[in-house]
DNA sequence: TATTCTTTTGACCATCTGGTCAAGAACACG
DNA sequence: CGTGTTCTTGACCAGATGGTCAAAAGAATA
């Protein structure tokens, strides 16, 4: 076993290969399809040597999902009580719809593993993620009855951010085929959620300060 | 190889237990995680005897794949331009969102194969699948323009109903872990997406007859 | 340079997996 | 009932795959 932070400067050069190449094929490929051979390969490794640095497949696949979370859940994290509610919001779908383009490999090991029901991540979705979306449903439920956005149900808001962005990293080979080529999707993206989301938190009467 | 559809009694039930097992089998596992052992097992079948109804394992996941398209695209299909614009466009995210709800195994059998890059299905994709998107786009077009809906890009309209519908098939177990027991995630999402969407497509000026 | 600790690898293994095959069981039908 | 056809299966196979191990090669340190 590995102690958290590498030691060396070797180890650390070589973790960090392992866990991209990890990265890289695993989101490609979903956890059984992945094999360690192509992992191995794509670190630059051999296979044995890599499973000097991890001791199993699933290790690495624990390592970046874990990992993994943590990035996903900052972009939440970021929203602010205090600021302007819709402002907030948008700047939300914004970083969101961000890690999309910045992050899409991130976004597909996500996927593959909540598709196929999550089997190691369960605790964590029950846990961390619930516990961050159930705050910020409250902060949003706040707003709401301040009348600074409209009355919609959080959760369900918070679902909608998350399915019309990562759908344009999840999707995109489909995506791609859909539109064509020679196009943006992410670019056209940004302003279409922001007319989507601009036009459903509109409060019905608005409560302006300025 | 067996001919399109199957002769006796007992070939048409076979091939029905196999399919439905596949089903089950590859939209859990994806293609690589599911085993022919699991497959047959759960179609109660041996193995060999699986295998003389279908050629192989591949032959089985295209066979599902290219069943799936017909009714995935069908809601599409459904949609009229004859129709009253907005009433047409949210008829259709509830067909889709019934679909969520009647067939999750089939969203994600299907979710599977494009987050991996649609190995199997690019063709379907670049092909009836974006024929249909087109058509269907300038119907849409040629609403905004009447000024019936607003004027926002279709493609993406139709993203949006594509990602906000399957959410609740594909992301299932998240949905389930964020919200906690005790609800029915899709019908608060039927009438969250009925908010969104009437807010979404209202036009700016409208226009009415009647 | 000698010694020790870290890193790398070739050879190997048990298991799993997709698929084959020949022979037996069940069935249809005259 | 007899016979040809369809259906089913146990035994088997070759290749892939996750993982091991002992020994070699490379740093690091003295």
């Amino acid at each position: 076993m590995n102690l958290q932070p590498p030691k060396t400067r070797i180890q650390r050069k070589n973790t960090e290969a392992i866990l991209e190449a990890g990265l890289e094929v695993f989101s490609q490929h979903g956890f059984r399809g992945a094999t360690l051979d192509q992992i191995a390969a794509a670190a630059g490794l051999s296979k044995p040597n890599l499973l000097y640095y991890f001791p199993s497949k699933e290790a690495i696949h624990v390592t970046l999902l874990s990992q993994l979370m943590e990035t996903w859940l900052d972009p939440l994290h970021e929203m602010k009580a205090d600021g302007e509610p819709v402002e907030e919001l948008l700047a939300y779908v914004h970083r969101k719809l961000q890690m999309s383009r910045d992050f899409p490999r991130e976004s597909r090991l996500f996927a593959n593993e909540i598709v196929q029901g999550a089997p190691r991540m369960k605790e964590a979705l029950a846990g961390d993620l619930k516990n961050l979306v159930d705050e910020k449903a409250e902060v949003i439920r706040a707003w709401a009855r301040d009348g600074k956005i409209a009355d919609i149900d959080p959760h369900h808001l918070i679902f909608s951010i998350w399915a019309l962005t990562q759908h344009y990293a999840d999707f995109d080979v489909q995506v791609q085929a859909v539109l064509g080529p020679g196009r943006d999707p992410i670019a056209e993206a940004e302003t279409f959620l922001h007319t989507l989301f601009e036009r459903l938190l509109a409060p019905s009467r608005p409560s302006g300060p300025a």
